[in-house]
DNA sequence: CCGACTTTGTGCATTCGTTCACAAACAACG
DNA sequence: CGTTGTTTGTGAACGAATGCACAAAGTCGG
């Protein structure tokens, strides 16, 4: 129903695919598509691009324009278009880009052509809402299994897992061959866990535990950090407040 | 109150008070405390500094240098020194800086020294999490309350407070004076959330739903997708596997 | 009181990211 | 087949952020 409706408009397509621009180096070409570093500020942008994409293609949208994209996306059109345009030139000018064709290029290129296996340590409210998570458990992602050090939440399901201990963490991540590892335990304990996901050979971390972790060279870790962005709305609002009154705030909240 | 000890070791501390560069636009300087913009990526990096400080402020540290607080926060040292100067000038030159008076001098700049009353609406896994999260409790932010349309949940009692009827959301936005709201709903009631914040008075609003909202111009929205850094997680984990095989992205390797 | 040493604060160069504005490319239509 | 209209892709100007490197400013020991 999506978009797989619409065969007649799409001949950029097939001839995208028989240019063979797909994976072979395009020689004379300025490789746009292939090994340009791609922006970091791009990659941080094209997960939003997908999701604003699958919406679009669950409405029946067969091909949408830089504009219609950029405000699903909430950016700057020129920003969209030139995000794009690292990763190839997907579109037909005077028309837009093809829901479907786009959805796979920008996951190919975020590499979510595989599921990966993840491992998530924490089944506290935050490992149990990251495990429910669509986001995580949809496209790109398979949540291979959820740790936990407290006895009583062994054992049980969550997210369509078994709880198991995490003293099988090393185990699971040999089993699954699991590269991709989720902190989501208090930050006393997350250092700990850390290091044994290192030790086992995850190489790539997403830390939600509030505290910077300590890890080896070549392992990639990122951060999520609930508190951050409420403190900065907390900024902006404070500078608001203080404009309207000519003041610092106290007078607004500070009292009640 | 760990560090709080050591009246001494601070001469710069009154001066710097005594000097007035505390409220009052201090005329002919550079008003490098007040009135500056204050850059957007200083911003983002402030509670980070924070969180580090407090952690040094716990151990019973009473001065931090640029280096050691830079490596506790993950940050290039220049970089430390030259966002905090944006605040001011707080740091004693062959000393470092006084971990209290800085976190008093950041809180202060993120508005952080009163308590934001913030209601969270959606009391599922990630609702609880935010609740019972030590970062959202502890200093700056004060939950009053937790709301959720489920009459399941409604009634049982979260991180210090009982969950009520989102129904009661413009009640308690007008009672308490709300000025921030967080969403921890589905996709599908985010935005309906969202409006009826708005209309009732709220400006600032933390999303966690996986979709964008559109508000009206001067509401502050800043949004927190539990699974786009996973992606951004996984983009760097293929292109470093990719650079192993030798397969797709060849520049990155070849310039090694 | 002075000289050696330490660490901050910042001017400057460079890199990275955003935005504008327009030519090139394509579809649509007569 | 040519003309008109639309939208992409991108060169170029601009602005923001980073990192270097050093002078200014302070401490500390003698």
């Amino acid at each position: 129903m999506s978009s797989a409706a619409e065969p007649s408009g799409l001949p950029h397509i097939s001839q995208a695919n028989a240019a063979g621009a797909e994976e072979a180096t395009d020689p004379g070409e300025a490789r746009p598509g292939n090994g340009r570093p791609l922006p970091e500020a791009t990659i941080a942008r094209l997960p939003v691009y997908l999701r604003a994409l699958y919406t679009l293609a669950e409405r029946g949208v067969g091909t949408v324009a830089s504009d219609e994209l950029a405000a699903a996306a909430g950016v700057n059109s020129a920003k969209l278009r030139k995000d794009l345009s690292h990763l190839g030139s997907y579109g037909i000018r005077g028309v837009g880009y093809d829901v479907d064709y786009l959805v796979y290029q920008v996951s190919r290129a975020l590499g979510l052509t595989q599921k990966w296996p993840v491992v998530i340590v924490g089944a506290g409210n935050l490992g149990r809402a990251l495990a429910n998570y669509g986001g995580f458990v949809s496209r790109g992602f398979r949540i291979l299994a959820v740790l936990d050090a407290n006895a009583e939440v062994v054992g049980r399901e969550i997210g369509g897992v078994t709880v198991r201990h995490v003293s099988d963490l090393e185990e699971v991540v040999a089993e699954g061959s699991v590269a991709i590892g989720v902190i989501a335990v208090p930050a006393s304990a997350a250092q700990a866990v850390c290091d044994r996901m290192v030790a086992a050979g995850v190489t790539s971390i997403l830390n939600f535990a509030p505290l910077v972790l300590t890890v080896p060279e070549g392992v990639d870790v990122r951060k999520v950090d609930l508190s951050i962005e409420l403190q900065i709305l907390a900024f902006h609002a404070q500078r608001r407040f203080a404009e309207r009154v000519g003041q610092v705030p106290g007078s607004a909240a500070a009292e009640v």
